[in-house]
Order: C-alpha cells, then structure tokens, then sequence
DNA sequence: GTTATATATGCGTATCTGCGCATATATCCA
DNA sequence: TGGATATATGCGCAGATACGCATATATAAC
C-alpha cells in the first residue's frame, strides 16, 4: 500500500522531474514546450518526465488543439496538495530551481504565453 | 542544486525505505532491530535502507553500545521537517503503514523498547 | 583471549531507469 | 489531400539499484 505513495517520491527523486513539478506547482498550468525551453533540454525529454509525474499521479494533462497544458494534480489528492505546497517552498529557497522559474517566465515556444 | 532535494525525495521513493522513515517519523528514535522487526524484513536489509537514508540527510544515527539509534533528521533541515509532517500524517491514512506501527509497537529485538 | 549479539558491508546478479535517436501520432491550416 | 507544429513513444545501451548471501566490524560479557 505504501507503493503509491513511494511512487510519487520516487517520481520527485529525480532532478529533471523534480524541476518540473516545481515549476507546475509555482506558476500552474503549463504547456510541454515552454516546459523544455525553461529546462534547456529537448522536448521529447520533457514530455516522458511529465508522462512520469502523470503516471504517478502528480500531474494532470489538458489537451488544447495541439498543445498538452499540464498541471499539478492537487485536487482529488490530499498527499499531492501538501508535496504542492513543499515544493512551492522549495521553490522560493532554491537558486537552481528559480533559475527554471525565471527562464519558464520568459519562454515562448512561438506562441502566447498563458 | 535540486539534486540535493531530488535525492531525499529519491531514497523516500522506494517502499522499504519509506516505511522505515514513517516509522521513525511517528515513533521517534529507534533501534535497527525493532525496525527490522517490524519491517518483517532482515536486519542487513533494514541496515542498508537506514544508510541510504542517511547518506540522504534523512535520518541521523546514534550509537549506545552495541545499538544503532535511528531517528530523523528534523532539526538543522528545514526541508526535512516538512517531509517529516508529512510523513507522520502518512503514517496515520495509510493502513499498511499503520501496521509497520503496530508491529513496531509490539517488536523486541530481546531488549527493553524505549 | 573467546563467544555472543547487533550492525554494517563486499560481491555477484537480475532488474530497473534515463538517455538520445529516430519515428509515430495528433491537431491545425492551406 | 499535404505540410507544419506539438507531443509522444519504440528501441538499444550504459549506468544505477535492490536483493540475498556470506563475511566483516563493533561492542559487551565471560
């Protein structure tokens, strides 16, 4: 039982995945390329890390026309609301991961923000 | 410098190890023998989990002769502390936790508990 | 010293995981 | 229909990880 619950550390364990929950968890919904572009990394590697989280149940997908607009899942999951707020924490304390923040704000993949 | 992070996340991400840090989230300091007890679980298995735990910056160690006090590594880890109420509060939702309780409760390893 | 108990660790193995590349799918527009 | 953009995924490989067993270390008691 105590698997579920693992899983979701277990999907936070890992530093590109954890950059991305705290960029959802800090500024919401999110589209999958101005995910990459605030990482720095390629696409496709964004995608199978969200795909992670979302297996995980972290994270929820929104599809519009062409564009994934993903976001932390903290509806419908209490454990996932209380790691939101950790990571927002996080956030805040941590240079590296403001760094993906300030990059996420002014990133466009050609299209609007928001 | 998420890496940090990622890695406490990483070493809660595995059940065992989860399990123990649940434990000594609740219950406080501990032995190895006891949680290995209540783990089920040999005592090798629990010694190395309890290492990467504290390789993690989790848990602290202290020794009292032949035993090993396990406990987590609240003060002087901010980050930590958070884990820790959430942990404690994992411990009370979650039955298979709940029973890594009990069983704790009940364990001797031969000694006095406390 | 020897023995017993508690804990840690070296090692081999099977499994898992993240990576990069190429390709596939999905949606929109002309 | 065909092309362009956004996202997802199959595959092979290299490195990491957890396991069980046996052994090593540490402390205490004799």
């Amino acid at each position: 039982m105590p698997n579920n619950i693992a899983e979701m550390f277990k999907a936070l364990g890992e530093p590109t995945r954890l950059r991305l929950a705290v960029m959802l968890a800090a500024r919401g919904e999110c589209c999958v390329c101005h995910l990459a572009a605030a990482l720095e990394e390629p696409d496709y590697k964004a995608s199978r890390h969200l795909g992670v989280l979302r297996a995980a149940g972290l994270v929820k997908a929104r599809r519009e026309g062409t564009w994934m607009h993903y976001s932390l899942n903290e509806t419908g999951n209490r454990l996932v609301g209380e790691a939101g707020a950790l990571l927002r924490t996080l956030a805040e304390s941590t240079p590296g991961l403001a760094d993906d923040l300030q990059r996420l704000e002014h990133s466009t993949c050609g299209v609007n923000t928001q």
